[in-house]
DNA sequence: CCAAACATACCAACTAGTCGGTATATTTCC
DNA sequence: GGAAATATACCGACTAGTTGGTATGTTTGG
């Protein structure tokens, strides 16, 4: 059996990645996350110091739990660099299920409310989303050299894909929809394909 | 001179522009819109039923002064339409001057926090959004047109520029820097340019 | 036994929203 | 024209409930 003493820290930290993502950051209380956790005040405060503690553990968590999602992801299985990358953007957007705080980035949505009045969560914030990128840039820069591709560079255009996909759930949130974020997802692809000069088979839409 | 009882409901919605795209909505209490609009609490609830109500009508005057914005802006100059597209996205680069909160949208930060809790702010927040995209549909129909792009729809398009503006302000958040923001804008410019065939002079990075 | 892991009770500050009242226009009616 | 009636804009003290955080227990596992 898990130990006991993980419970409530992991288990605020769940509370705190469903409800946050749903409601924000500062609309989300303390009492909100215990009632979701089911633990109680005493708890919390003895797991984290502070609401903005919790924040800054949030994004971690976010980054550990997302890390190995994308680690043990399928897009990593063919050869090309290139091929891989397509593959990851097709999982993204096989990614795209449920209702929307379902499949929307929690530390996207936290950085946009903390990042002036608390630095210490934007730059957890800022960690996972840049370091989820940099997995990304080995591969880039493999098919960048393979296809000549010039006039830009592996880490920008791997912070490129991660800009598209947070205004992708900006205007799936607006929305309500996933739809706009696959279709925001398909232009990333048609630029990438574009820019290494691998076109789709039929420039056709669906 | 200007009439008195304007004042007070313009003053809390610049206010609402400039302190919500700071601290986001929930952390923003109507305290520190009367306090910054300097206002009473008495003037906030004569014009504003509630702070949702506040909300729906703060995207409404983002969309109105950003509106006027963008009609008088030079972008609009050029003779050929994909000049005009183009002139767009670099005079959304220009606009990236100031702190982060002066050009990032008020109305991408708002829904993040309010698209499940205030459905009519989540839909005057889309509103904006979608009619400023659209206003962009003319001239990218033509401009596919006269280039025979096929394989997407000017809609999407359009909202696919909006999605990579919204996702360049989170990345400018989240490094509290906008330079990643001119830098994804320029990923967006190459694609166009890609999908339109029409290149830049050279493709080199400055 | 003892420290870590909780639980309970509580607090001061802040929250959105209310309410009785005032000052000043504007309209109405003769 | 001018007094009365009415509407608009605003004020600021007040309230009921919530907030993040604390102080002081009790339980539990090794």
């Amino acid at each position: 059996m898990a130990p006991r003493h993980i419970h409530a820290r992991e288990r605020l930290l769940e509370a705190a990645r469903d409800v946050i993502r749903a409601k924000g950051f500062s609309a989300t209380s303390v009492d909100d996350l215990c009632r979701t956790a089911g633990v109680t005040k005493g708890a919390f405060f003895h797991h984290f110091r502070s609401k903005e503690d919790l924040g800054v553990e949030a994004a971690r968590f976010w980054s550990e739990t997302t890390s190995e999602l994308f680690a043990n992801a399928p897009y990593h299985q063919p050869a090309d660099p290139f091929d891989r990358l397509i593959a990851y953007l097709e999982f993204r957007k096989v990614l795209l299920a449920g209702d929307v705080p379902d499949f929307t980035c929690l530390v996207g949505t936290m950085v946009q409310e903390t990042y002036d009045s608390a630095p210490a969560i934007r730059d957890a914030c800022n960690a996972t989303i840049t370091s989820h990128a940099m997995t990304l840039v080995a591969d880039i820069r493999a098919a960048m050299e393979a296809c000549g591709v010039t006039g830009t560079t592996a880490e920008s255009l791997a912070l490129h894909t991660q800009a598209v996909l947070q205004g992708a759930f900006i205007m799936a949130k607006a929305r309500g929809s996933a739809e706009i974020a696959a279709d925001t997802i398909d232009h990333l692809i048609r630029y990438i394909r574009l820019l290494f000069n691998k076109p789709a088979r039929e420039e056709i839409p669906q």
